[in-house]
DNA sequence: CGATTTTGACCTGCGC
DNA sequence: GCGCAGGTCAAAATCG
């Protein structure tokens, strides 16, 4: 049974090396980004109605890493392209892992049909809210995790990372899973 | 009682 | 080489 984020990641699997070094190109892979979303889209009926505010975005972890606080304001784009093409230059180390990044707003609520358990969550550089950290407890030794981050640009909408691959086994209905606003502030 | 959350400590990679 | 920041672990607390 495919699920989406195995899809996805596999997508971004062949891609991301490319992506990565080429990031000026990456605008232009909108097309295989729609593709994408419409890939994804019937396995999710919940983000169908605007809960995609923009769609996969497979930004190498080390992009949104390191960020430097004098450069956080809203220029992430030119920030993401800056960053890539460095790191491209530089090691692929910890890259990799598939990652696949979504934005959806706090509305969107339920994220996906995976049960999740959080084992983590830090606080983050340059933002005000931490990020979680999930990892899938659908099924035993399923790698699949997810880190959720509240946008400091958009309080209204989380980011929500999804790193590896969920083994294939069958979905467990989520319960707990739900995009948890982690705490704004301790 | 089992599953999940919380939270501090630890590990690792990267930039300077 | 050092320090910083992200990511993970694991024990304790909490919940259903």
């Amino acid at each position: 049974m495919d699920n989406p984020n195995l899809i996805l990641s596999q997508h971004f699997c062949a891609e991301q090396d490319d992506l990565l070094c080429n990031f000026q190109e990456f605008s232009e892979t909108k097309t295989v980004l729609d593709e994408l979303e419409e890939i994804y889209k019937p396995f999710y009926p919940q983000f169908r109605n605007s809960s995609i505010i923009s769609s996969s975005q497979p930004v190498p972890d080390k992009t949104v890493k390191k960020l430097k606080p004098s450069n956080k304001v809203d220029v992430q784009a030119q920030d993401l392209h800056d960053t890539a093409v460095s790191k491209c230059r530089k090691s692929k180390k910890k890259l990799k892992s598939k990652r696949v990044v979504k934005h959806m707003t706090a509305a969107d609520g339920v994220s996906d049909p995976w049960a999740w358990r959080k084992y983590g969550q830090k606080p983050i550089k340059g933002s005000p809210y931490p990020r979680s950290y999930y990892r899938c407890s659908s099924s035993k030794g399923c790698l699949a995790r997810k880190h959720v981050e509240r946008s400091h640009l958009d309080p209204g909408v989380f980011i929500v990372t999804y790193t590896a691959e969920h083994s294939p086994h069958q979905a467990r209905k989520n319960s707990t899973s739900t995009i948890a606003p982690p705490p704004t502030t301790k």
